[in-house]
RNA sequence: GGAGGGAUGGCCGAGCGGCCGAAGGCGACGGUCUUGAAAACCGUUGAGGCGUAACCCGUCUCCGUGGGUUCAAAUCCCACUCCCUCCGCCA
């Protein structure tokens, strides 16, 4: 949701806006038309209720000088009583109708999504901006061998196993066995170990969550198909950490001085993939259930800019730990979600693939989240909604298929980078 | 799953159907006093919509959520949600 001044008063933004996304422009007026109409209802049931409390007020008195035997206040109580039973007719219908207008335009406004950054790149997903390449990929050539991909690894390594995990769930399930279980938890370690040291509060947050976490930040719209529902509950499974985390000062008023707050969330994440059928169908690349350890900061909106650049740095400086050749770069509006207001992707080196796959994510949702979860700051008699940013630490599989494929030898061992031996205990996997 | 109790402002806590956005206390903030602080005393202290672009001011809404009764609901009725206690079951 975003600020409904924006509606009022620069509404060709907010059209600019849906433009660049490649959303319903018209969505805009139609808005601006509910609007109109709900100030108007709810002025109109204002007016009549302030005039049935007055007339509400004068019954009282005149009950009390009836019951001592002043008759001739019956009379007039007779009249008053007659009045108010109208005008709570009235008052019941424009109290209807007020409700229906500010129901319209709350749905109406669940549609609209952020508006976009204009720094942002327009068009779709070929049209990102890169912004960095960071190291080179290596040359297996020239190293006398071909790399095996990340599955045939995992498999010499007794690391991955996923043809056990489709007789229990299904295609795109993925077991960790043995070392392969290990590099997750020396990946979570690492990662926690990082984020505490930057200020970061450690989180193991629910994963199963009520619809207005799931509609508070954004996931409910054209996300939609991409969640898992528990009908039966009318509960969802969060697809990232950011749900929960985000969800957690839902309806808070958080006073100015405690912002920042920063909190890494390791949880489970789980997404239906729909529509990408055929897509990435070997490995574990696109899967429908991983772990995830992710960065999520409530701050000043003053602030958010600044603050996405530090996510994003953070990001950057685990990629690097990681010796993993990658690049940064900034989505184009089409492909920014319905929350973000700009977005600044990782993507790292995957030599089997020949190209660069996404791995991390980051996004300023600015106050739109905020506002649909009632969380705001209070910085002197001023209130207003926080910003909220999120950034992805460490997506298990994809980096597991990073390290593997990156840092293999010609006999299928792979050599740990420096930073994740102390917690891994070992400088290379070796084939059992 | 069964039985009972509860939900009121930042916190605690009172509230007869009308004078209740709500007593009282705590906390916080401002002031008096003090060299300074503490104590004491005085005062201020919720959010949102609309009238305004903003202030002042006015008005409406909000006492877990949603309905209902009534001229009038924090207060009465119904449903739901959440929390607590006990029993049962499970990890």
């Amino acid at each position: 949701m975003i600020d409904p001044r924006l509606l009022r008063e620069s509404p060709d933004d907010l059209r600019e806006s849906q433009r660049r996304r490649g959303e319903d422009v018209a969505l805009v007026d139609r808005l601006a038309a509910l609007d109109i109409e709900r100030r108007s209802k709810q002025t109109a049931y204002d007016d009549l209720r302030a005039e049935q409390k007055q007339l509400s007020k004068r019954i009282g008195p005149l009950q009390g000088a009836v019951k001592k035997g002043d008759s001739s206040a019956q009379a007039e109580l007779d009249d008053l009583m007659a009045q108010a039973s109208q005008l709570s007719d009235r008052v019941k219908a424009a109290d209807a109708a007020a409700g229906e207008a500010t129901r319209a335009l709350d749905e109406a406004w669940l549609e609209l999504s952020n508006v976009v950054d204009m720094r942002a790149p327009v068009g779709g997903e070929e049209d990102v901006a890169v912004l960095e390449m960071v190291g080179s990929p290596r040359d297996f050539g020239a190293e006398g061998f071909t790399p095996r991909d990340h599955l045939e690894l995992g498999e010499l390594l007794g690391a991955i196993d996923v043809e056990r995990a489709a007789k229990v769930s299904g295609s795109r399930f993925y077991y960790l066995t043995g070392v392969g279980a290990l590099l997750e938890i020396a990946l979570l370690n690492l990662a926690m170990a990082q984020a505490t040291r930057n200020g970061f509060i450690p989180v193991i947050p629910p994963v199963l969550v009520s619809p207005r976490a799931m509609e508070g930040t954004g996931f409910l719209g054209q996300a939609a198909e991409n969640v898992y529902r528990i009908e039966s509950d009318d509960m969802y499974l969060v697809g990232t950490a950011e749900v929960p985390l985000a969800g957690m000062h839902s309806d808070e008023i958080m006073p100015a001085s405690g912002l920042p707050k920063r909190y890494v969330g390791w949880s489970s994440c789980f997404r239906r993939e729909a529509g990408s059928y055929g897509k990435d169908t070997r490995g574990i690349i696109r899967v429908h259930q991983f772990d995830k350890v992710e960065m999520f900061v409530f701050c000043d909106p003053a602030d958010a800019e600044a603050e996405h650049e530090r996510i994003l740095q953070w990001e950057r400086d685990f990629m690097d730990a990681l010796e993993i050749p990658y690049r940064v770069i900034d989505v184009a509006t089409g492909d920014l979600g319905s929350s973000a207001a700009r977005k600044f992707d990782i993507e790292a080196w995957i030599p089997t693939q020949g190209t660069y796959r996404e791995v991390t994510s980051t996004s300023n949702t600015t106050q739109f989240q905020a506002r649909r979860l009632g969380i705001r700051m209070r910085s002197g008699d001023e209130v207003q909604p926080v910003a909220t940013l999120n950034g992805t630490l460490c997506a298990m599989p994809r980096i597991i298929v990073a390290i593997l494929e990156n840092h293999q030898q010609a006999d299928g061992s792979i050599v740990v980078p420096q930073a994740l031996r102390p917690y891994l205990g070992r400088d290379v996997l070796e084939l059992p």
